[in-house]
DNA sequence: AAAGCGTGGCG
DNA sequence: TCGCCAAGCTT
């Protein structure tokens, strides 16, 4: 237990802090379609982890429509268990961290095999694939009232604001985590939880925060220090490399060459272009996977977590088979082949370069 | 336990 | 413009 948590628990503000943010969320929370509406019904456990991995390292904003999409087409756990893993895969395109899709689709069969009801427990639901310590304890407090301490990057932040907490991340960790635990109440730790994110998308912004809105600022180390902003205190990153890449445009009767990428890695599991093997630690070959007379068709940028890549695409119009497994998809409805965003970025630019073609 | 793993928005 | 950042998990 640092100082500044030991304070607070002294001077029994912590049940003051949860008191006001609660108060605060019942004024103010976000209408989300993965929350209880006022009159409707509790969301369920299913729409809850749902949402929860969805939102996984993405936005509130790029998750809505993926949200309503996959709660319309797969309406239960069951439903989605008995989906084929190929059009999850295709249903989750463009939004990233493909790895989710596939532990998605394990959890729901695992769930759908104990009769279709989730562990109502952190350490059940930490067993099952893709729940990790912060899905375990969102789901177990939000679908089923426990207490359990929720934190992510936003608890991070209000946290080591509220206390001035110094230390960098990642070592801060558990400093953050006893003093999360400390403001945590007993009752409805689910509406805390989301009170907290509320909190860190509206006032306590990572950039700019508003602390004229904040419902906590009274009680804040960090702001009292003239300078909430400077927490979370973070270590330096690494340099990303910029790699360069070739990927294969290959042309039949109207339809297009597609792979399936290897279930685990970069896109993993995902339709693709073949390519010339780039990775994060390597450029590409150049190498096609077919000779013929390949044509330049302009590259695009793309951005992954720990590296960039500039994408070089390279067409052929050809009547041979390419060798090893994929499909042959119509060009003209590439759009729904379920391609994530860099090679959706290729498809654009091929299609493109046929309008001007044309 | 540090590194791998997407994407889009924002200041 | 571009680096930073987001409701993290896995190995």
């Amino acid at each position: 237990m640092d100082a500044s948590s030991t304070t607070v628990l002294a001077t029994g503000s912590a049940t003051g802090i949860a008191r006001r943010l609660l108060d605060w969320y019942d004024e103010h929370a976000r209408d989300l379609p993965w929350r209880a509406r006022p009159g409707a019904a509790a969301p369920g456990p299913y729409r809850v982890w749902l949402s929860e991995v969805m939102l996984q390292q993405t936005t509130v904003q790029a998750v809505r429509p993926y949200f309503e999409h996959f709660t319309a087409r797969w309406p239960t756990v069951e439903a989605l268990a008995a989906a084929d893993e190929g059009e999850v895969m295709a249903a989750w395109a463009g939004l990233g961290y493909y790895a989710r899709a596939r532990n998605l689709v394990a959890c729901a069969r695992e769930v759908a095999a104990r009769g279709g009801s989730f562990p109502d427990n952190e350490d059940g639901l930490r067993k099952l694939p893709g729940i990790g310590a912060y899905t375990a304890a969102a789901v177990a407090a939000i679908a089923f009232g426990r207490r359990a301490v929720v934190i992510d990057a936003n608890v991070e932040r209000v946290v080591s604001r509220l206390f001035a907490i110094s230390d960098p991340l990642p070592g801060a960790r558990s400093a953050i985590r006893e003093a999360a635990d400390a403001i945590t109440p007993d009752e409805r730790a689910g509406d805390f939880a989301q009170a907290m994110m509320d909190l860190g998308s509206g006032p306590c912004t990572a950039r700019d925060p508003a602390c004229l809105l904040c419902p906590l600022s009274q009680h804040c180390a960090g702001r009292a220090e003239g300078d909430p902003a400077r927490f979370p205190v973070k270590a330096p990153k690494r340099a990303k490399p910029v790699r360069q890449g070739r990927c294969f445009w290959i042309e039949r009767d109207g339809a297009v060459w597609l792979v399936r990428r290897p279930g685990k890695g970069m896109l993993g599991g995902m339709r693709a272009f073949p390519d010339d093997g780039w990775h994060a630690g390597e450029d590409g070959s150049g190498e096609p996977p077919l000779p013929g007379d390949w044509q330049p068709a302009g590259r695009v940028q793309h951005g992954f977590t720990h590296f960039a890549l500039e994408l070089a695409l390279m067409t052929l119009h050809t009547r041979a088979q390419p060798e090893g497994d994929g499909e042959w998809w119509p060009v003209a409805d590439i759009g729904n082949a379920g391609l994530p965003t860099l090679f959706a970025k290729a498809a654009r630019l091929a299609l493109s370069q046929r309008e001007e073609m044309a």
